[in-house]
DNA sequence: TTTTTAAGATAACAATGTTAAGTAAATAAA
DNA sequence: TTTATTTACTTAACATTGTTATCTTAAAAA
């Protein structure tokens, strides 16, 4: 069949340009954040039309978030790699110190994800489901909380795998949050993110232990 | 001498625009984040042109940047209130909640203060030096810190007080980042906030201390 | 060969921050 | 008292943004 030959190829050209148009606000997004990626700049950079990009993305909100959810969904990786432990409060180590270092790695990224409110868009988060790697990293620290807290590795108060998850989140989020944006402040005497990192995840992991 | 006189009442009449404009942002600031406060907006509602507040701040972000300082500073005031504690590790406790306390009232002042990157303006920072309430609490944080190391309440293997007030700090900023931006999120089985702070605080100390 | 469809471009709109130029009243100087 | 100057403020405009309505043109289908 003719037919399908040629809408072949014709999807294959509307994807060619519709990765050269993620490239371009790829590269844009992450060196210099959000406003700079400009309609007009991606483009420019793709030499088509600013009116192109409508026909792949509904706007440039839809553009930047569809980028910045496959960056994240390739990024996770290291995350899941820092998984692969047996001993699930050392998991727990791994996977935090991951999760700071690809925050200071693509800090804008980590803006858009974690820092932008988003709970007006409820239905796409919904539709995202569970290929969201944020979902997936947050069932991989659940479920190394259920692991520890069946392995009598926890003190007996803590019962709770999800309010354990929430604390142990928001403790290595935390130190990504204040040394993405205030990080160089002379006023305080700073700490490596390492040196922080480490002490906040043993410090919280000290402070649940049996 | 009348030139006082006069000029006096002119400075007074400039203060009153100059508020009238900081009171007509805050409320649009506070209400609808930084987009929503747009120039126009601000000077139909104190009924001035919109180039008028250009006489008072020298741009939109001087403006929004001036209502936050303000409004941080009177809301530090909890913060310090919290600080009427003699014993240093109580006294982390609730300092801490108060931080996450108003982070959660206030998340449009918290997204400006501590969620956007700043590093480009270091001279502004400077120049506001320690009437800065970040400093300041960061200030009591660490002298928290030190008086505990002093009382040997920390196991003796933490004796950096810069260290630790910024594991505490990132700890429980941490708390307040995720629910201001995340929580909703159906994929996760939300705790409230209050638990979750009190959790991270806690699980800290004990984490840290002898 | 004609008709339809799809990709893409041009031009324009509205909203935004910001500035240059003008106005008119209050004040100072003569 | 009259003239000059300063001050507070407005009008109109500019540049940049996201976005859309309309047109063109080439490919595909009839």
């Amino acid at each position: 069949m003719v037919f399908m030959s040629i809408s072949e190829r014709r999807e294959r050209d509307r994807l060619k340009v519709r990765n050269k148009i993620l490239d371009a606000a790829r590269w844009l997004f992450a060196s210099e954040g959000y406003d700079a990626v400009t309609m007009r700049r991606v483009a420019e950079e793709i030499e088509y039309s600013p009116t192109t990009i409508y026909l792949h993305f509904k706007d440039k909100d839809a553009l930047i978030r569809e980028l910045c959810r496959l960056d994240m969904m390739s990024l996770m990786q290291a995350i899941q790699n820092a998984a692969d432990e047996p001993e699930p409060l050392e998991r727990l180590r791994k996977t935090g110190m991951a999760y700071v270092k690809f925050g200071i790695e693509y800090p804008n990224h980590f803006r858009l994800m974690f820092m932008s409110n988003r709970l007006h868009e409820v239905e796409q988060l919904a539709e995202m489901g569970h290929g969201n790697p944020e979902t997936d990293a947050y069932l991989l620290l659940l479920n190394t909380f259920e692991e520890a807290i069946a392995k009598q590795l926890l003190a007996p108060e803590f019962t709770d795998p999800h309010l354990l998850a929430q604390v142990f989140w928001a403790g290595t989020h935390g130190v990504v949050a204040i040394h993405i944006n205030l990080y160089g402040d002379p006023w305080i005497e700073w700490r490596s993110v390492e040196e922080t990192a480490k002490m906040t995840i043993n410090a919280m992991i000290r402070g649940v232990q049996r």
